[in-house]
DNA sequence: CGGATCGAC
DNA sequence: CTATGTCGATCCG
């Protein structure tokens, strides 16, 4: 589908946006003029349902829309600077890094589902046509558009527009055929290329011009109607709204002609940029590309770091210059549409019939995850979701269901004595098995238990040296974040609970009979009657088991491993976010004391307890700073891992977790220690009241803030570990300072 | 992690 | 006569 069949909001009077875009009105033919389009749109929809909840969806883009704008009235001019300062050290870079050495097609073909009903029945061809049904539209020939019938419109009101439209059904069995013809002969050009979708394709042919100078190309078909030729991928699919039909547009590789295509090229044409983002950079003024980089300080500010870098890299023509292989995939959801259902049963068993189609395409790409997601659409077009997350995968129907239906069961005792009035249900599976975990999965318990026997240490790699592994760990756990509390804790409650009182809730909610679960049930006797037998210690997170069953003990384990590494990943995330963040803060430090940082910098992360180190070390430079910071990193990061997971070896063997503070419960703990990192003030706030002492190094800490005081807990355990490591004296004091030191600046978010 | 939101088609 | 989709990824708390 080409872009002009897409949205294309029309503000209609009352600031609403409407899915439905507005008709160019080319001349000739008869046709409908803009107002008229609208006014008919919206007599068709006033009123419904449906409109009412696009007006509610409106108003919460304008709150925050609202919202970012108090925030941007907070910007100091001072702080403007210094984010221009950082900015535009990052676009340096990023010119440099600018490839131009590569040739990108993008293939688009009009208005395929039309244009292939119209091949098949060529009657069709003067008529204004569209593909789909009374309730959507995929797609309409441009006779169609000139009365405003255009894709993801409903067909009823594409009929109020153009009484005359015929209205084709979808027959994707056709469309799919057709598609592969022309993938075979986009093959001569990329054997690579990437299909986006039926209608659409990106192709490098950088080795194909390389072959054969004689390009340009004449495999035109009928269909074919655009071919862009651009340096990388985002540029050859905007390149696809120019000359719109029939036409094709290129870039020619010089970083000029990239930045004349940008000028004036509206935002919202770039790919990932949509309606919402497009109101909130209009609320800026910021309507174009070249305008989307004169704010790139300001945006910096506003947006999170993922939003500005990618309107960076947009405004500057970046992208990336080869087509990847999309990654592994990360969820697999199914969804239906359907008239108002409201009995508890009919909604059962809806619910089970998504969760076998669901199983069936899962069990085809061979996926197990560990999220399982319900979707809600009541009547009034509300969505909802809910989510639950179990301890071993799920891949069957039986599976998916026994946790989906659980999900079901509690939306609708929570609106009872009101019946559940759904219009769509959808069930989502996520929080897959990566490559490595899967690999875990293989391994018998025997080799854990001789492979923790054989070195004494955790999450080390079966087949891998001792190096490696160490390598490794350090790689995926560069925080180190000592004591994985939360993970102990998380474990410890899940062991305790599971699987009897999760087996209980289940069926408590099961309404229906429980014949589906028999097998489970049996699973968890089993594993009761079991209780007594011999013990055996879980090598990963050291918990007695129950069971002496093989199967449940690799089970556990398995599920002890894959939390690690979900863990760990996510700490890699997390650290990177506070590394950019405390690179550049920085250089902030040069003229400023660090309590005035604080007040300061709404959008930066400040020292906090630690200011007393970053100040210790104010001699040297920022820009020194800045690099040690980048030199040293890897090694510091290395070595901090390693002891951190001995620590956590030790602790954990020993029984001695040190005391953190919390106040009522680990998620509370967990979220104020968030909203600390991500508030976009300064969070930290010294309230003189309370005093907490160190429950390591005993010295009264000044802060109050939990998160604050339990790093400081964390850095005195490091400091403590790393004396007796290597008895007190023989570890470098100048590496240490300086681990320390930075440790803390960078650690400190 | 869970929920809402965004964007592509 | 009625009648506004489906999917994956990402952000935010």
């Amino acid at each position: 589908m080409d872009d002009t069949e897409k949205v294309g909001n029309s503000s209609c009077s009352d600031g609403v946006l409407l899915r439905m875009g507005l008709n160019d009105n080319k001349a000739g033919m008869q046709g409908l003029d803009k107002e008229k389009i609208n006014k008919i749109i919206m007599e068709a929809t006033k009123g419904s349902r449906f409109y009412e909840n696009e007006l509610k969806k409106d108003q919460q883009v304008n709150q925050r829309i609202e919202k970012m704008m108090q925030l941007k009235e907070k910007i100091t001019t001072q702080q403007l600077l210094k984010a221009q300062l950082q900015v535009d050290k990052l676009v340096i870079e990023l010119e440099q890094s600018r490839n131009l050495s590569s040739t990108i097609v993008h293939i688009d073909m009009d208005a395929f589902y039309a244009a292939v009903e119209m091949r098949d029945c060529p009657e069709l061809k003067e008529k204004p046509v569209a593909v789909g049904s009374m309730s959507m539209l995929s797609t309409s020939n441009y006779h169609a558009r000139r009365f405003g019938v255009r894709a993801a419109m409903p067909g009823f009101i594409a009929k109020k527009l153009c009484p005359h439209l015929t209205i084709v059904p979808l027959n994707f069995e056709k469309y799919g055929k057709v598609s592969k013809e022309v993938r075979e002969i986009l093959t001569e050009y990329d054997p690579n290329f990437m299909p986006m979708g039926l209608d659409e394709a990106y192709l490098n042919i950088t080795e194909h011009l390389e072959e054969r100078v004689r390009w340009p190309e004449d495999k035109r078909r009928f269909f074919f109607n655009t071919k862009r030729i651009a340096p990388n991928v985002m540029l050859a699919k905007m390149c696809s709204d120019r000359n719109k039909p029939n036409g094709q547009c290129r870039i020619s590789p010089e970083r000029r002609a990239v930045l004349d295509f940008l000028r004036d090229l509206p935002i919202r044409k770039v790919p990932g940029i949509g309606k919402v983002t497009e109101k909130m950079l209009k609320a800026l003024g910021i309507v174009t590309c070249s305008e989307l980089y004169q704010q790139r300080a300001l945006l910096s500010l506003l947006f999170s770091e993922a939003s500005w870098r990618n309107f960076l890299d947009i405004s500057l023509g970046l992208g990336s210059t080869h087509l990847e292989k999309d990654g592994e995939r990360k969820s697999m959801s199914i969804e239906r549409t359907f008239s108002e259902i409201n009995t508890a049963e009919d909604q059962y068993s809806l619910c089970r019939e998504l969760c076998r189609d669901l199983a069936q395409v899962l069990q085809k790409e061979g996926l197990k995850g560990k999220t399982v997601t319900l979707k809600l659409k009541n009547v009034n077009f509300e969505v909802k979701t809910r989510a639950s997350t179990v301890l071993s995968s799920v891949s069957t129907e039986e599976e998916i269901f026994y946790v989906a239906k659980d999900l079901l069961g509690t939306e609708i005792d929570n609106i009872a004595p009101h019946p559940l009035r759904i219009r769509l249900m959808g069930v989502r599976v996520s929080g897959f098995l990566s490559e490595e975990e899967k690999k875990y999965h293989q391994k018998s318990i025997m080799s854990f238990l001789k492979s923790e026997k054989e070195i004494g240490f955790l999450r080390l790699q079966p087949g891998k040296s001792n190096e490696e592994c160490f390598t490794k760990n350090s790689e995926t756990s560069p925080r180190g974040s000592f004591f994985d509390k939360k993970r102990a804790a998380r474990q410890l409650s899940r062991e305790n609970l599971s699987p009897s009182e999760t087996v209980g809730k289940q069926l408590f909610h099961d309404r229906k009979s429980s014949a589906d679960f028999v097998k489970e049930t049996k699973n968890v006797t089993e594993l009761q009657n079991s209780n007594m037998s011999k013990i055996i210690t879980c090598p990963v997170c050291f918990e007695e088991q129950s069971s002496n069953n093989l199967e449940e003990l690799n089970r556990h384990i398995d599920e002890c491993l894959s939390r690690t590494l979900v863990k760990d990943a996510m700490e890699i995330s997390n650290n990177d976010n506070s590394r950019e963040n405390t690179l550049n803060f920085l250089p902030q430090f040069k003229n400023e004391n660090v309590d005035e940082c604080q007040k300061n910098k709404p959008d930066q992360l400040s020292g906090t307890d630690q200011s007393a180190s970053i100040s210790d070390n104010s001699t040297s430079s920022c820009t020194e700073k800045f690099s040690q910071v980048i030199s040293d990193k890897s090694h510091r990061e290395k070595q901090l891992s390693n002891l951190s997971d001995i620590a956590r070896n030790v602790c954990m063997k020993q029984c001695l977790f040190p005391k953190r503070i919390s106040k009522d419960n680990e998620d509370h703990f967990e979220k104020t220690e968030h909203a600390e990192e991500t508030s976009s003030c300064c969070s930290f706030e010294a309230t003189e009241d309370s005093v907490l002492v160190c429950p390591v190094c005993n010295s009264k800490q000044k802060t109050t803030s939990l998160v604050s005081f339990n790093r400081h807990v964390d850095v005195c355990l490091n400091k403590g570990l790393i004396k007796e490591l290597t008895e007190k004296k023989d570890f470098p004091s100048k590496t240490y300072n300086m681990e320390n030191s930075n440790t803390v600046g960078e650690y400190a978010h």
